[in-house]
DNA sequence: GGCGGTGGTTCAAACGTTCGCACTGACATT
DNA sequence: AATGTCAGTGCGAACGTTTGAACCACCGCC
């Protein structure tokens, strides 16, 4: 593997100019230029990135961290995507990706912190975000630079990137009661987390908006399996005193949502005839789905890219023009709840 | 950030010594390593990577080519799931993972090799695999580490995890001669792939056991998505002078077998009364799909586990005991080809 | 009392870059 | 003739480690 000094040897130069006519100085002579690239090429030289990092005091690697949370399901080409999204931004700016995966919260934790201090990383993006998660207290401690992929509440000076899942929740709810549907169960997952707090209030904020009463019965959480969302799915459309059977159920995830169509199924009843279903995320099977699934695309790619500008502006020493990006989220109306019949006419 | 040299200062000792004390060197006393791991914390100082590396001449990184192949469907969760298993090797070996993601050949190609000559990774691992791999060439000639994950013909030097995909399509038509089909359709992908040509090998195999003729109009390629399932299944389930309508489908892959399912809804044909349907990959959907599709397991995370030992024996020096390593897949019959009647008594 | 052995430590040279500063001519300006 | 300007290049010190070789004190042994 030829160096700097071998180039520099074999050119007649000393390293320093090889050295400039790799950042292309503009005090190096056109034709010393010239000369060099050729005898880089000939000898097949490639700079060394390591020794560059060390003198530079920064890796131009961008550190993620995914961990395997309960939201991510397998059914979720989330991570895919949001990597692609990441690295279109990452290679323009040429900076690499450093991957770390972790299967625990402290393993996370950990992993995160150390690719940071061996200095492996110059900054990260946090590919998932829990409330009050002591990761990212360490991180602001330490002063590191980082980017979460979802919401934290609480702490203004983190940077994150977020769909707004206030209003597309809203919207979600807000065409099923256009649809005619005034009882619509929710079924959220854990009630800790940031994404179920955030549909939940857009959930509110469309009742609010007709002016229905916001009925807690309606309301089941679970841990984003398929499992959990059949079973809370179930107790929704059993109906109870005080609790109305609902015509129309909106699932925070569409993996939950499965298990609300395979519940609708055991029960008879007919989607979106007797029960509408509305899901979130619009898994690539939503749209195969008997009856396809009305979902919430949200834009991951996007995310991914906003993510990595964020922090490369940050690392560049830059201020970003605003510290939070909330992305759009689109409503994409399919047969579970689109039946050209109401549930409201059919009673 | 502390150095070694803060830390010696600290501690009275020289810098070297510190060295030791953090590769827990047999030299070194118990007394002073004790005292110097105190001022470590203390300080708060972490070994800084960069350093390390440039001296010990190896960057402790394993380099990941995704691209973004025909193959990688969305639906499938494959990188998700190799680089798991990809990762929990690396973490053990203390190794970690620079990703690197493709939009085209010819970056892949350029991107791979900048990592390798730069330094910056000590080996890849391909996530794909196609016939005649200039990308392939290339490495042989500049002699880098790396392993393929996908079978890589004509190449005995090339080092490569695969799943058994002669044995699994072996099987897959097995299972649907057995259940009484003779005239069985084949839906592959493109005709140069590695992958078409190993899972259509299968098929011919298990026609031949069972002494049944082998029609090359039963055939038919794909360009893995469903579009194209979808067209080649109708083409099939018409029939055609010379052409049996197939009671059996066999895609390799689910995406296509998704399209397989939807052709045969819109011909008003039953799965699997009228058609039976095997798929390949078993993709997270399968289960939910109406009806449920049958499909081959591959063992993705455990390839990820042996292609990642696989580099790190070579990285080390050492000679793995087989090149080329070769995972059993798994056949998951459900309702598409497992019907209690069988299609041969339909008739 | 010289000698070898040994446990514990230090010295100093790498590893391959980058970059502030100094240097050298050539030419222009006073 | 002395000085200034400037393009073009070189010097050498970093950056934070690792590691072979050298060193030193101490011990026991003949």
């Amino acid at each position: 593997m030829s160096t700097i000094k071998d180039v520099a040897k074999a050119a007649g130069v000393s390293p320093s100019t090889v050295s400039r006519v790799i950042s292309d100085h503009p005090r190096i002579s056109q034709q010393t230029k010239e000369r060099v690239r050729g005898i880089m090429r000939q000898m097949g030289y490639h700079p060394n990135a390591i020794a560059r990092s060390l003198v530079r005091q920064s890796s131009f690697t961008i550190g993620l961290m995914m961990s395997r949370s309960a939201e991510q399901a397998l059914l979720n080409p989330f991570f895919p995507e949001i990597i692609r999204g990441i690295s279109t931004v990452a290679r323009e700016f040429q900076y690499s990706l450093l991957l770390s995966t972790a299967s625990t919260l402290e393993q996370e934790h950990t992993e995160c912190l150390q690719m940071l201090r061996a200095r492996r990383v110059d900054g990260v993006i946090l590919l998932a975000s829990r409330t009050r998660d002591p990761l990212v207290e360490d991180l602001l401690a330490e002063q590191y630079a980082f980017v979460v992929v979802g919401r934290v509440p609480g702490r203004e000076r983190v940077y994150w990137v977020n769909n707004d899942n206030v209003a597309a929740a809203r919207e979600a709810v807000n065409h099923l009661i256009l649809r005619g549907h005034r009882d619509i169960g929710f079924v959220g997952g854990p009630a800790d987390f940031v994404v179920t707090q955030d549909r939940l209030e857009g959930y509110r904020q469309a009742l609010a908006a007709h002016g229905l009463r916001f009925n807690p019965q309606l309301v089941q959480h679970s841990d984003f399996s398929r499992e959990s969302g059949y079973a809370a799915a179930r107790l929704l459309l059993h109906g109870a005193p005080g609790r109305p059977r609902p015509t129309a159920i909106f699932a925070v995830d569409d993996v939950l949502a499965l298990g609300v169509l395979q519940a609708a199924h055991d029960l008879g009843l007919q989607v979106p005839g007797d029960v509408a279903v509305v899901g979130f995320n619009d898994i690539p099977l939503a749209p195969y789905l008997s009856p396809p699934l009305s979902s919430v695309r949200i834009p991951i790619y996007n995310m991914g890219q906003e993510a990595a500008r964020l922090l490369i502006t940050v690392l560049q020493g830059g201020q970003p023009s605003v510290p939070q990006i909330v992305l759009p989220a689109e409503l994409v109306v399919r047969a579970s709840s689109g039946a050209e019949v109401l549930a409201a006419e059919r009673r």
